[in-house]
DNA sequence: AGCATAAATAAACATATGATCATATAATAA
DNA sequence: TTATTATATGATCATATGTTTATTTATGCT
């Protein structure tokens, strides 16, 4: 049998098993997400509460357009969601996973 | 005071605090590292035991350059470490904490 | 020393990425 | 409908990143 393969015959070792190439996908999207400073400082900002475009943009002295693109990019990966108010749109975290692991680094970054 | 400063005399919230530059500069490094698909397939193999260069090219299909290359991107972050045995290099990995969150996120992305 | 093997480095190139400026769309109010 | 406010989108540009080819360095062997 393939090392591809699994006959569901013996225990799976996830930890050793070959990275398929969707997994692998997915997880370096995920990283990409959180590797660079406007979007880690955007979700960090969102871990408080949710807030609309401008409050993002004024908040950490960004320009509306550049907020906006990465809020897609964050959408896109559903990492964040929205609901409109009026003309307004605010924006919440909607990945727990990611989020856990954002605040694990930073505070694993802090303490050195 | 400024939000900038702490004196000590209340309970400090790190989820909540600003985010200072140098630990921006560290998340955003620690998870670039993850964030390419070759570093990702290095330190999954590398996870497993220590290998040489030659022996990650071969495993992973990689040029040799390639895979130094992004050794010494590793090894800058401490990601890896090595040993020489003659002209061999044998690389392992160096952080458990970066490896452990590797590990969580590419099973979290295979459960979906 | 001369040669072979393993790994690292340098230079070149193509592609990806993020910020910015200008503009378009959407919702609301007058 | 027109004006206003909030957000999204498109185009451009500069920079960053990853791979490749060629070469260099390091070690060990005869």
């Amino acid at each position: 049998m393939s090392k591809l393969e699994n006959d569901g015959s013996s225990e799976t070792n996830e930890w050793t098993d070959e990275l398929d190439e969707e997994t692998l996908f997915i997880v370096t999207q995920t990283f990409k997400a959180i590797s660079d400073s406007t979007r880690i400082r955007i979700l960090h900002l969102l871990s408080k509460r949710e807030y609309s475009v401008n409050e993002i943009a004024t908040n950490l002295n960004l320009l509306q357009p550049t907020v906006s693109h990465q809020l897609r990019f964050l959408k896109n990966l559903r990492l964040v969601k929205y609901r409109r108010v009026g003309t307004t749109i605010f924006y919440t975290c909607d990945d727990q996973h990611v989020m856990d692991i954002l605040q694990q680094t930073i505070e694993h970054a802090r303490h050195h």
